[in-house]
RNA sequence: GGCGCCAUAGCCAAGUGGUAAGGCAAGGGUCUGCAAAACCCUCAUUCCCCGGUUCAAAUCUGGGUGGCGCCUCCA
């Protein structure tokens, strides 16, 4: 597989530390609110990207953080008139309610900053020791510039980063561009006992402390939205970096942004909305189908009309696995001839699919690879043929297996029809059989309602609950 | 000011040198009591504009125009 580096700019053939096991560490949310649809993409391209992963055979440590503490928290909890932990409680839950419901798998490790502090503490006390940081009045900064290669993730020209920044007065940084590694309580505050004093850690070196402890000091692939990449991705590299003295990442994945109305998403705009919000109008996975419809790199609009698409063309999905679906339930027993060679042709879009993901996660080709599977599979087995039971599940997961990869057409409906709709559908074949359609008719409205779909098939009459 | 990205049909979108994928919408057809679903056909001689390189450019290059992002917490 070939992942576009942004560290080097250029798309590199991937190749694991270790050959069979893939370590991954995506920044995770700030759990002082639902999170919103800029976070939702991160969370669908990577678990996406975990997904492929797993599917290609490899073993994938995937580790995501929460920050439950920082200014956003504390802010938060104070209006709320909760203690910071309890926000955080009740937003991880929040997370977890969510994330799955978009398909998002839960990482292997979700560490959390405030369970960290040792190692927080641990890797400070290392960069103090390295002379990479500095106490002032009871906090930590980081030395920007002592770190040789500052800047070489997000090609920031530090020299003048430097020279533009304003230095304000009262600062008690050495210089502009040093971060916060601690930062001393202040009253109020939720704190931690450190050889600093009382106080809290910054938010960089969450990630760097967390990756470590999880992942080791190198790690494969860290992930992340474009705007992280500086200052935070670049701060984690120097911290990591200096601290540990091997290389941090290896290869450096960033979403781009989404866009409402082809306007950036801000809460000043009015045009903020939460995963949560978006789920009331539209299913969590018609979400994820419309994150994945285009590349992961470039930037994404949103909107109602978009949405819409996206749930069109889920829905021929759907179609499709409805139809093997209906199809298997009056099937024959056994293999019959020639089913296997047509099996075998299904391979092709196996393979395309592989080829697209291989391209740094190419999901939109992907989707179109599947769409003409669907198409396929639809040619197939609504011709007048009769096809086996064996041969009908067998392209069914073929079909659903790459489905699976990007996490879509998992909402099947296995459920079963209560009895009076039930009886419904058996007043309305009643009906048609005497050929009174108006009764019919009346009575398919009236399922429709409940949003029970009758498909009269040759097959006889099929329903897909909406 | 510094750093960087984007521009493909009504809409979404793939395509980094070889003659425009896929989806949505729309129109026509087959099937159906009617629908729905499905299938077939139609839907960009052309990829923002102007030059250049090449046998060949949406793809490379120079210059425009128009959007956008980061440099401060931010996915």
């Amino acid at each position: 597989m070939k992942i576009f580096n942004a560290e080097t700019r250029e798309k590199e053939l991937f190749v694991p530390i270790d050959k069979n096991e893939v370590r991954i560490y995506a920044c995770g949310p700030t759990v002082y609110n639902y999170f919103h649809l800029g976070n939702a993409r991160p969370f669908i391209i990577f678990d996406t990207l975990r997904r492929y992963l797993e599917f290609r055979g490899y073993n994938v440590k995937f580790v995501q953080n929460f920050t439950d503490i920082d200014d956003k928290m504390i802010n938060k909890a104070n209006e709320e008139g909760i203690t910071v932990a309890e926000l955080a409680k009740r937003f991880i839950a929040e997370y977890f309610t969510d994330a799955s419901a978009l398909g998002v798998k839960a990482a292997t490790v979700h560490p959390r900053a405030t369970e960290n502090i040792d190692a927080i503490i641990e890797i400070i006390k290392t960069l103090i020791e390295k002379g990479f940081a500095y106490e002032a009045s009871g906090d930590v900064y980081y030395r920007a510039q002592k770190f040789e290669g500052y800047g070489r993730l997000s090609h920031m020209p530090i020299e003048d980063l430097a020279a533009g920044a304003r230095i304000s007065v009262n600062d008690i940084k050495e210089s502009p561009l040093d971060f916060a590694l601690w930062k001393a309580a202040k009253e109020g505050e939720p704190f931690w006992d450190s050889p600093w004093g009382k106080g809290r850690p910054g938010w960089h070196i969450e990630c760097s402390a967390m990756a470590n402890k999880y992942l080791g000091k190198t790690i494969d692939i860290h992930c992340g939205g474009q705007d992280l990449a500086f200052p935070h991705h670049e701060n984690e590299i120097a911290q990591s970096e200096a601290a540990n003295g091997v290389k941090f990442a290896n290869y450096w994945m960033h979403n781009a942004y989404i866009n409402i109305d082809n306007q950036k998403m801000s809460k000043s705009a009015g045009n903020f909305f939460t995963v949560r919000d978006i789920s009331k109008q539209f299913d969590y996975e018609v979400i994820r189908f419309f994150m994945l419809s285009c590349h992961y790199r470039s930037p994404i609009n949103f909107s109602a009309e978009i949405l819409k698409q996206a749930e069109a063309g889920l829905a021929r999905l759907y179609n499709c696995y409805n139809n093997l679906k209906f199809l298997s339930e009056t099937a024959e027993v056994g293999f019959l001839e020639g089913e296997k060679e047509i099996l075998d042709t299904f391979g092709e879009f196996r393979e395309k699919f592989i080829d697209a993901m291989d391209d740094d996660l190419n999901t939109a080709d992907a989707i179109s690879v599947i769409f003409d599977f669907a198409r396929e599979l639809n040619t197939v087995f609504c011709a007048e043929s009769v096809h086996s039971s064996d041969m009908i599940s067998e392209a069914t997961d073929m079909y659903l297996e790459l489905c699976d990869v990007l996490g879509i057409v998992v909402k099947r409906s296995e459920d079963s029809l209560d009895s009076e709709i039930e009886e419904l559908i058996k007043q309305r074949t009643q009906a048609r059989e005497n050929k009174d359609y108006a009764t019919s008719d009346m009575i398919r409205d009236k399922l429709k309602a409940m949003n029970i779909e009758l498909l009269d098939t040759p097959s006889g009459v099929k329903w897909i609950r909406k």
